[in-house]
DNA sequence: GTGTTGGTTAAGTGTCCGCTTGAGTATCGC
DNA sequence: GCGATACTCAAGCGGACACTTAACCAACAC
């Protein structure tokens, strides 16, 4: 879970705008093929070929029965999306937060520049 | 905030590897262009068009102080993209969620086929 | 059977994009 | 001043990728 490979494939799949279309329409519920092709402006083909690359990027799944493909959301795909961007971000701000704790530290050792520590430290 | 252009630009940005290797860097705190362009196999040349188009797209923030310009992480420009996936992620599972108990639902009108319908409808 | 619908597959094309090279500029150390 | 460092800019190349067309196949309607 969260392995480069699989991270690699979503975000690449994420990428292309008309990709993202595709699945902000899916959010909304399942669809066959033809039916998601339709506002795109392409070939039926191309949509296809779209929807190959979501699917084995892992962010939709799709099933057929008879002749008529339906497609919907995986969301475990978009979860971790979702993850490698949260870990990076909050990674970022808590270092931020250590940051600021420590510069308040030190402005107050400007303040008082005696030897006597009294408040307690922070982290 | 949260519109279709910047969505667009940031997730163009996250779809390169190399872009998503230089904010997990970036991401453990601040550094020079030449720092983040150590660990590449890449002349000083590409990765500084790399970042910026992580610039551009606002998940990168610059400085330049003397010679030396200095990266960091816009902690706003990811939380974006983490919004849009969240959005399409919450709405499909909210829809699944609907749709489990309506049929959790119709599985109860089979077992009691009688008129007599006590229970209030869930929406 | 025929026709239609819904999708699949393959081959070809244009374009964007990642990267290189090379030449240039500004700042620092001395 | 001089040389080194830290980028910056522009032009060009090659490959990936989005898209097209066209032929094909399978399931349904009749």
């Amino acid at each position: 879970m969260l392995n480069p490979q699989r991270v690699d494939a979503v975000f690449h799949a994420l990428g292309d705008p008309t990709r993202r279309a595709m699945l902000a329409r899916l959010s909304r519920g399942p669809i066959s093929v033809t039916e998601l092709a339709e506002p795109f402006p392409m070939s039926l083909a191309a949509v296809v070929q779209h929807l190959q690359v979501l699917e084995e990027s892992g962010v939709v799944r799709t099933e057929k029965v008879g002749r008529v493909r339906t497609c919907s959301i995986a969301p475990e795909g978009l979860r971790l999306a979702e993850q490698w961007l949260n870990e990076r971000r909050t990674l970022w701000e808590r270092r931020l937060d250590r940051l600021g704790a420590l510069l308040a530290e030190e402005e107050d050792e400007e303040d008082e520049p005696t030897p006597s520590r009294k408040r307690k430290k922070s982290r």
